[in-house]
DNA sequence: TGTACATCAGTGAACGCGCGTTCACTGATGTAC
DNA sequence: TGTACATCAGTGAACGCGCGTTCACTGATGTAC
């Protein structure tokens, strides 16, 4: 895989064993981590693997925050996507779009590391430990904090609006890639995606 | 457990066996939905479970059922506990916060419950099957008829209402469960329902 | 430059675990005459 | 009412599986003199 010297016995196990568990997670979800498949997909044995991970767990711990960064690139990259508006509130509903866009779209593209990243483990990561502090987060504040500054969102709505939106694109994912609208054809998948974000937009951007 | 007769062996095997199941899934999740433990539980052999179940996913799919009935009776008893309001628009309006607010606590009180409902299983289960045919659908589908009915909503912006609307709920449930809201002290989480689900309406509720 | 030694990445065999599932069976129940 | 028999719910032992994890080890690498 990589060309990288082959220093030392392996050359770099731990991301090579990452990158399997990765790939692993993509293809079956977060059950799908397993140490001992991971170890054998580079061709090593799973004891191996202790050299470097703790257990199971921080396996697949480092997984999962390599998805959430993951999901987080798609949303930047879905802003960066569309050109710039010149009005900034017409600019900040834009972002507010697209952000929920890449968001459903990660969760489309790759359901296996979606699901991982939200999966349960011991030690909490990324944004279940402190969201606020996570990149995605960061940008959804940004742009609702624009939206009030420019009078689209009344003060007394402002609080809690980076989880109502949050809420609104999580869900829509959910049932996007297992529930009801897994199993739809590609048109009415979109119409629905359209319609969330939709009512999230009208549903943020309220007067008091 | 049960006084019912002991005319067989044990006298009712099957319900036994579902209700062990359920209580499993109610403490742990779906994971915890285990066949051999469910036996365990009721005092029986692993074995006599496979003469009523197909094997452990039938078992799961009985016990998913049952959370999934569990979720829409929550939802119907949220509906009659406010009083019927005299304007049908108000009305409609007020039942549709009610369903929400019965899905998101029906998540909250049964977090075990809630996750098995949703959980992936070999057969599709009620809402994945066919989410149209279920009793909490229908109760969905008809109040935003009526809403639409009453001007409330813009033809256009009808359809796929329910799976707005739904999105929406479902994800708030997902952070309340497992993410972000989970770790929230109380007043939070609920200022974060109230907030969401103030979304949700008043982004259903839209002229064309 | 060469040698002795400490370090440490990776091996191989084995552990206990608990699962879902199958086998040939037992023994209680209900039924036909 | 009594008896022979078919039915079928439940038993007990065992299967293969694959997992996470641990053990004592080997052998390559880098380092000090």
């Amino acid at each position: 895989m990589t060309q990288a010297r082959r220093s030392y016995h392996h050359g770099n196990l731990p991301a090579a064993l990452a990158e399997a568990a990765a790939r692993l997670a993509r293809e079956g979800g977060p059950e799908a981590v397993v140490l001992r498949e991971a170890a054998r997909q580079v061709g090593v044995s799973p004891t191996a693997a202790y050299r470097h991970f703790a257990n199971h767990d921080d396996l697949l711990h480092v997984v999962k925050e390599r998805a959430l960064r993951g999901l987080a690139e798609r949303m930047e990259a879905e802003i960066c996507a569309g050109p710039r508006l010149a009005d900034p509130a017409a600019e900040a509903l834009r972002r507010l779009r697209a952000i929920g866009l890449g968001y459903v779209r990660f969760a489309i593209s790759e359901p296996g590391l979606f699901r991982t990243a939200f999966c349960r483990t011991d030690k909490p990561a990324g944004v279940t430990a402190d969201p606020s502090a996570s990149r995605p987060y960061q940008m959804l504040t940004e742009v609702l904090d624009e939206l009030a500054e420019h009078g689209k969102i009344g003060p007394r709505r402002r609080p809690l609006a980076e989880m109502a939106a949050w809420a609104g694109v999580h869900g829509l994912a959910a049932l996007l890639i297992d529930g009801p609208l897994a199993r739809q054809p590609d048109d009415v998948r979109a119409a629905a995606i359209e319609r969330t974000l939709d009512m999230i937009i009208a549903g943020i951007c309220q007067a008091d």
